[in-house]
This record gives structure tokens, sequence and C-alpha cells, in this order.
DNA sequence: CCAGACGTTGTT
DNA sequence: GTCTGG
DNA sequence: CCAGACGTTGTT
DNA sequence: GTCTGG
């Protein structure tokens, strides 16, 4: 991770559980770099959904910075104000990764899905523009025990019971303990595909 | 993130 | 190699 | 003031 | 472009 999602059924008891209200959605099998999905933050002691692009731009590399390091991201001047101030939850159904023991452009693609839910809760931090566009980027940690049998980070996933935590004031060290891998037994690995030379042998 | 294009004049 | 589209 | 970093995943 | 370090 963390480069591409998936929306494709609204993570109801997720939403349900971050907001009160009626939420524009669109399904997506996949969601990319770039692509614009609705994102819950807190303004002035309440919930709210704006849609955000996912990646931040910077002029020192053309690529969005889809994902932010949880550790170490106090320290850097690109992440430090919004880990403080602009924390936001991304819900999402699910995510992918590819098999990163196998070669580049074979690798098997798999889809990670909450064990026992509809939905994942992605911590991510989001900044506003002059012009009033929001930008998001997620928050990544290392992999869980199973996850790391085929890639070596993975998105930061909240708890139900961490959500008005991680969007309210949260301390410094309340925060960071909520940034750690999602545990095994909330996650199912689904192989998507698989490479074709693999049929072929 | 991965996959696929990336170029033109001119020909079919 | 790098950019674009999905 | 100038020079150099700034971000990640993944690669070397 | 903007911030930090020297």
């Amino acid at each position: 991770m963390c480069g591409r999602f998936s929306l494709d059924h609204f993570p109801e008891s997720v939403v349900t559980a971050l907001i009160d209200a009626e939420i524009e959605f669109a399904p997506r099998e996949e969601v990319f770099p770039g692509d614009r999905v609705d994102v819950v933050f807190c303004r002035d002691e309440g919930n709210e959904v704006a849609p955000m692009q996912w990646g931040w731009k910077r002029s020192f590399t053309s690529k969005p910075l889809i994902n932010a390091r949880s550790a170490g991201a106090w320290d850097k001047k690109t992440w430090a104000q919004a880990l403080r101030n602009h924390r936001c939850i991304v819900p999402a159904s699910g995510f992918f990764e590819w098999d990163e023991n196998q070669p580049k452009g074979r690798r098997d693609k798999y889809r990670i899905e909450p064990a026992e839910d509809d939905g994942f809760a992605f911590a991510g931090l989001y900044e506003i523009t002059v012009d009033g566009e929001m930008f998001m980027s997620i928050l990544t940690t290392r992999p869980s025990p199973k996850l790391s049998e085929i890639h070596h980070r993975m998105p930061v996933i909240l708890d139900r019971a961490d959500y008005a935590d991680w969007l309210g004031a949260g301390n410094r060290e309340s925060l960071e303990s909520m940034m750690q891998p999602l545990h095994d037994s909330k996650l199912r690995l689904i192989q998507e595909s698989r490479s074709p030379d693999l049929f072929s042998v």
C-alpha cells in the first residue's frame, strides 16, 4: 500500500459511526491516486464530509504524496502541522497489494478486506489550498504479520473506538497508539489475480 | 499502485 | 526512462 | 546570504 | 516553492 484501494460498496458502519447525515457516494471498484473521494474530518466540534483529491502536490516532485509514514511524520515539515491539526478519515471497502516477492510486472494482486466489518477507516492527513481545494494523504505503518508475507507497508487503519479521538484534539501519545498495524484477525487476504506465467507452467 | 504508451508520414 | 490513464 | 532538502515505495 | 542548516 497504499497506491490503490476500493470502494465497491458503501462502508456504511464506518460512515454512520462518524457522521449522521446523508452522504453522496459514488461507488467504484478501484480508487487511484489523483481521484476524488469523500473524506471525513472535524471542524468546529462537528464532523463533516467533503470530497478530497488523493495526493498532496509539491513542487519538488511530480508524483503526488499519496502516503505519509506515520513514524517520523511529527518531525517532517510537510506533515507536522497536518498531523496536529488536519487529521481525517478515509472510508474504504478494502485495499490492494501486489506480492513483492515476485518480479515487477508479474506480481500476484491481493485484495485486503475487513474480516468482520463492511469497511476500513484509513487514517489520513489533509490540506486546503488557497482556492479551497482539499487534498488528502494516507498514513502508513508496518504490516501486520500476515500482510508482511507479501508487502512491507500497510495503511494505518483505525479501530472504531478511536474514530472520535483521531478526529478530535488528541495528544501525541494517544495518536501514536492508534497508528499501529491492524491486527491480523481483523483482515482477510484474497488473491485477486495471479501472474499469467504461473498458469503456463 | 500497475500497465501501457511514448511518434510520424503515409498506407490499408 | 517517464508520463498518463485507470 | 546560499545550498540543499523536501516524500514514499521500492530499489540499489 | 519554501523551509532549514550552515
